[in-house]
DNA sequence: ATGTGGATATATGTATGCCTGTATACTCCG
DNA sequence: CGGAGTATACAGGCATACATATATCCACAT
């Protein structure tokens, strides 16, 4: 696999993850000269990595107010993760019928890496891992790219349900749940418990911030 | 309404409409000198139109090898009306319980303006504005977004349709019996009218490029 | 004659500098 | 003392200039 060929790419990456791991938190405003001087390279490549995450909706540019990094309210994360299960179940129907053992191997194995990491900085990526080897035979490979990006704007988010260890353990539990009926070909079963996965983070995601207050107006 | 303060949204614009109308063809390469003598700027805004482009997949970016027109086959096209399917099928579940009788009437001035219209470049931009009147209620604007920026991409590729006088008619009589169904609040009647709609557009235009040669291996 | 290797040209990526617009703070006037 | 207007500073958009990678073409060798 090649690598990012060029400046702006890395760049991005750089600040996507760094988004999604905490480490710029959200509503920190991302001026070009700060970002160019930290990363050692002049503002044009920083300029379109932003663009990137801008397209990304991780970051919103407001015109002579620079980059920020896109703050979510309880409003924004239910309509991602709307937009999730409406996504995700269709993929995971239409993936199922035609998805490789090795595939769901593959899942079964993300599990269990899920299990043995301790770096909760990787949990993201990993339960990203997951579900997309599920909806991997879907055949509409934008309907994946929708479902990805919506996984990476949400990420940084998703990462408050894991101070909750309690959730995570029921995740856990859902996600082999989950897993056991794609073995056995159970569409609507697999459909139903993704679902109530999915709503069940919404849920659980929309009080960690109400009640955290994340969201305060700008 | 504030226009688009920045030249790259300005040229974004222009180069989107272009492409949308045919008068840029697909597989075109967009060369960011030419352009940037065309439209009497420098590369820097083209860049960032550019990349504004390539977000919403008009175009497609090849580090080195430039920007070119995103060519559509007919698997693309089925891939986009798939999700098309998928997404204003559940706007519109959501929103007709809330739409305003306002909007319904505004939905149907653009039938009648679309039936009035002799210029075809218009079409698509009243077709998109007849769609979206009626999901407006839906509350999830990422799912607007999502909707607004699949008809973009595929513009261009429904003004093929049109050639076919027919295909038109039968068009506004479909749109005529969805705008019925929606005045009723019939919304299973409603969705299912659309999704017919929809894939009735995708068989034609599929069916369309196919014998027009008009994906060419790249 | 054909294939391979190198050189050149072209277009994109990157760097630096300037200009413009906006936000903020200070001052002056009511 | 408060509000409004102006000036200044700061950040981003745009332009110009330079570097780099790739593709193509030509020449030479097999």
């Amino acid at each position: 696999m090649q690598g990012p060929r060029t400046v702006a790419e890395q760049v991005a990456n750089v600040l996507r993850e760094a988004i999604a791991s905490g480490t710029i938190k959200a509503g920190t405003s991302l001026r070009q000269d700060e970002l160019a001087e930290q990363f050692g390279f002049s503002r044009m490549p920083i300029r379109d990595a932003l663009r990137q995450l801008e397209a990304e909706g991780i970051v919103s540019i407001h015109p002579t107010k620079g980059a920020q990094v896109a703050r979510m309210d309880g409003a924004e994360i239910g309509e991602i993760y709307a937009l999730r299960e409406l996504l995700e179940c269709e993929a995971l129907r239409l993936s199922l019928p035609n998805l490789a053992a090795a595939k769901l191997d593959e899942a079964e194995q993300v599990l269990d890496q899920i299990d043995a990491e301790r770096n909760v900085g990787r949990w993201g990526a990993l339960n990203r891992a997951f579900h997309l080897a599920l909806y991997d035979a879907c055949g509409n490979h934008r309907l994946l790219g929708l479902i990805e990006a919506h996984h990476n704007a949400a990420d940084r988010y998703v990462r408050i349900l894991l101070s909750n260890l309690d959730y995570r353990s029921r995740s856990q539990t859902e996600h082999r749940d989950l897993l056991a009926a794609c073995r056995e070909r159970e569409g609507d079963e697999a459909t139903s418990i993704l679902r109530q996965h999915l709503r069940e983070g919404s849920e659980t995601l929309v009080g960690a911030i109400r009640e955290d207050g994340l969201s305060r107006k700008s």
